[in-house]
DNA sequence: AGTGAAAAACTTGGATACTTGTATTCAAGC
DNA sequence: GCTTGAATACAAGTATCCAAGTTTTTCACT
């Protein structure tokens, strides 16, 4: 019976699995806002276990950066002060930089065909936030990938992902897409000369001109205090 | 009884702590070599705790990389691909690029001359390959530091650590560190000159020249073989 | 009424018990 | 003799239980 409904909605692998995966969905989509105690007793009754696996995905969130562990005194979503979400940009910015410089060399016609592509698509889903940070990152992590480097796009995707609700707060507040999409198409531009070198400056700054808006706008929605 | 030995040895916070501690020494300075098969039941009877805690340093431990844990069949000692050795060279080169490119902008004659002191202490230890280890990141960390991202120096320190039983393996059977010292030497000089693309492109450099010569000289150790 | 100490209530951390899944062994069939 | 499959042994995953630490409440005293 189990075997046999491979097409069904895939089922966790394990139950510690299926804790990350409610905890990291619901941090990413901005529902766990940064602060929020997660009492593991509490988030294994919701789900159906025992705490024992909820504890073993707070650790592994807690070394990704989603969650913070503290001794004895439980487990809250990581509140990033500004410095530490400015180094992640930083950090970002020199990740996806390298891998640009490496999909550079790789890319042909087709995939710069995809690239247009993932950009109209992210053009036509300016409504709502969540439709175009998830577009916005498809465009990004396609990019990535094209570096053919597996671990180098798993540490850009950690990265994104605790960035993400801080997007998603912005996002939300100050619907920038449409100077977002010329920033992007320039990007594009660039990257279609197949100059890694070129490919890789931009990239940067491209990541990077969002950090000091981000902080600042975080800055003022919690009055200049600490974030 | 337990506040009061403040300065005594420190005890770990927890037994979660502990076993971390335990594992990830092993891990870099060697004695748990790649591939090797980790019983939970094994190591807490070891270190004197149950298997839970046990079980949680390993979660940690597989989402840094050192450990790498297969769903119903235990953890391992992470056995990287030569593939992800050359991406994990690739992103701290890029990483501690980062870092001197900020930290150039930061320094001044006593840092200078702090950097000439370990370069010094580096050349003294060039006896066995431990010492030689520690002073070398040593001299590397304190560079990172000085850029003064705390998150970055962490994340950078991650990779180094990962990568630490490789580098050993090489350090021990290679013997490089003269020419190794000259590289640094004139990696210093860069530094010196303040001048922050200039040391980015430097420090580069002298990250990934390291990356295959310690490839090539595992896939002769291993017959040419996956490693 | 306000402050501070003590205790109760709650939460976390760790150990043990139990269940489920994987590896090994041995026998039967090809 | 090698492959295949069932039985057994073993290790991993989860739940429950107990101990230790933290927060909150209460109550006495200033």
């Amino acid at each position: 019976m189990r075997k046999l409904s491979a097409n069904a909605a895939r089922e966790p692998a394990s139950a510690e699995a299926e804790a990350y995966q409610y905890l990291i969905n619901r941090i990413r989509i901005g529902e766990l806002r940064p602060g929020t105690r997660l009492r593991a007793e509490e988030i294994a009754a919701k789900i159906g276990m025992s705490r024992m696996p909820v504890r073993e995905a707070f650790r592994r969130l807690d070394t990704e950066g989603y969650v913070t562990i503290r001794p004895n005194r439980g487990a809250i979503v990581t509140d990033h002060t500004f410095e530490e979400i400015q180094e992640l940009f930083e950090i970002r910015s020199v990740l996806e930089g390298l891998a640009v410089r490496l999909a550079a060399e790789r890319i042909g016609p087709s995939e710069i065909e995809e690239m247009h592509d993932l950009l109209r698509r992210m053009r036509s889903g300016q409504k709502n936030a969540d439709d175009w940070l998830t577009r916005h990152w498809a465009f990004h992590e396609y990019i990535c990938r094209l570096s053919g480097r597996r671990r180098l796009v798993r540490e850009i995707e950690r990265l994104h992902g605790v960035l993400e609700p801080y997007l998603r707060l912005w996002f939300f507040h100050a619907n920038r897409p449409v100077i977002a999409i010329k920033d992007h198409q320039e990007l594009l531009k660039v990257i279609e000369m197949r100059n890694p070198e070129k490919a890789e400056v931009a990239m940067r700054e491209h990541v990077l001109v969002t950090a000091p808006q981000i902080i600042r706008f975080l800055q003022r929605q919690s009055g200049g205090a600490q974030s």
